[in-house]
DNA sequence: TCTGGGGTCCTAAAGCCT
DNA sequence: TCTGAGGCTTTAGGACCC
């Protein structure tokens, strides 16, 4: 799923000196098209795409679909158009997340010191196993093909002296390969590059550097930092000199923590009306919350993001009086947020809600606000939903959820300054 | 062609405080 | 008391990654 350089680097030899190469990239090939191929094996040698939906996009595509174009995020639409005897699966999230998670067992079993990426990649720091495993080429290839053998999925992987390095290798030993990029050979594989495989180098930066003539990580390597600093930003611009000169000190860190948790949603079809999107917007808080109590974290900045029909994304924010992880404060903030954004009108496309600012549970201040603790409101709302949760793990997420999504979206307590019923109690409906 | 959903990081403007 | 500088925080938006 990586968004790969297209240099004519592949299959060249940089050398066997691993020496100091103590950073392997493991980056599972067409992941989610290839655990669909590994249960229905009646698929393979068959272009097949992962995605779909009204408006969906492309999650994944084996190397048959992309020989015909398609890539990932391409709408589904466009892809169908190239590849029209694709295949098309739907996606099972679930699934992959489960496969992912034994994917991961077997890295640990490797080293302690893995830093998983995404639910398709992780780096490890293999310093410590080498006595007890060997050089990194033999443990990649152990991984490689114990990956292989136990889950029928193949990756690749990239070995390196630095992270930002062995990514690369591993986009380039793709798919189903591995490429070693020794210390000394590190500064010739950058500049064989063009600037896009740098990382932070999207379709906007590209197009900036391009207007400064730099289109190869060379040309990238040997401007001055300030005129690059000029061009894409003070921190950008050092942070890509940097990376040109393979100079990257972040350590492998298993232990990465979480800065925000959020959901969004598109409509199948746009909604002008507003009480949809709120009813969405409940749906959206309720999961939030229940991720956050999951992991035992509370968020003290609600953000709201709203993309409407023109694709015009729109985010408004608001710092708490003290962190939450109730769903019903946070869908209360979010709304008051969606009033004040002047959608022009036009009809939306997508909601979406984010708690940032994240922080541990334990010990901090829970109340929301000085009268609603006085009276014990959301003491008793976090204790629904927590029983809410218990629920959903037991019978299912969609066992039950909060009442207020279908019921009565705009009721409540005049908190927004509407109209209609008031309802205070719970709000909990058992589908 | 018509663009998902989960995130991270950066920048800039504005407000507040010292 | 007024003013300005500088730092910090909040907010909005953009770009990027997988």
């Amino acid at each position: 799923m990586s968004r790969g350089p297209c240099a004519d680097v592949r299959g060249r030899a940089w050398g066997d000196d691993d020496e100091g190469c103590n950073v392997l990239h493991v980056d599972m090939d067409a992941f989610f098209a290839l655990v669909e191929l590994a249960r229905r094996p009646e698929l393979r040698g068959r272009p097949v795409i992962v995605g779909g939906g009204e408006r969906g996009v492309v999650l994944s595509a084996t190397y048959e679909a992309r020989a015909y174009g398609v890539r990932s995020a391409m709408p589904m639409g466009a892809a169908l158009r190239l590849c029209p005897q694709a295949v098309v699966v739907r996606p099972e999230h679930g699934l992959y997340h489960e496969v992912s998670r034994e994917v991961m067992t077997i890295l640990r079993d490797v080293t302690s010191l893995v830093e998983q990426l995404s639910v398709d990649e992780a780096f490890l720091d293999v310093r410590g196993a080498r006595r007890r495993l060997g050089p990194p080429v033999g443990i990649a290839e152990a991984v490689r093909e114990r990956v292989a053998r136990t889950l029928g999925i193949t990756c690749s992987v990239g070995i390196a002296s630095t992270k930002f390095v062995a990514k690369l290798a591993s986009v380039h030993a793709k798919p189903d390969g591995l490429l070693l990029v020794p210390r000394e050979a590190t500064i010739p594989f950058l500049r064989s590059l063009p600037v896009g495989a740098l990382w932070g180098v999207g379709e906007r930066t590209e197009e900036r550097l391009a207007r400064f003539g730099l289109t190869t990580v060379a040309q990238l390597a040997d401007t001055d930092v300030q005129v690059l600093q000029g061009a894409v930003g003070r921190a950008a611009g050092a942070r890509l000199h940097d990376l040109a000169w393979g100079r990257d000190p972040r350590p492998v860190e298993p232990t990465r923590v979480e800065r925000s948790v959020g959901a969004e949603s598109t409509f199948d079809h746009d909604r002008s009306d507003l009480a949809e999107v709120e009813a969405r917007l409940l749906r959206l808080a309720d999961q939030v919350a229940g991720r956050l109590r999951g992991q035992r974290q509370l968020g003290r900045v609600v953000s709201l993001k709203v993309r409407t029909s023109d694709f015009r994304t729109l985010s408004r924010s608001r710092t708490l009086e003290a962190p939450t992880d109730v769903g019903r404060e946070i869908y209360l903030v979010a709304r008051e947020l969606l009033a004040g954004v002047d959608l022009r009108g036009l009809p939306v496309r997508l909601v979406g809600v984010r708690l940032e600012g994240l922080l541990a549970r334990d010990g901090a201040p829970v109340q929301a606000t000085l009268e609603e603790a006085a009276d014990g409101t959301v003491a008793r709302r976090r204790d629904a939903e927590a029983a809410m949760d218990l629920v959903r793990r037991r019978f299912g997420s969609a066992a039950i959820g909060p009442g207020a999504a279908w019921l009565a979206p705009r009721a409540e307590n005049g908190v927004v300054g509407t109209s209609g019923t008031t309802s205070s109690r719970g709000d909990l409906s058992l589908r």
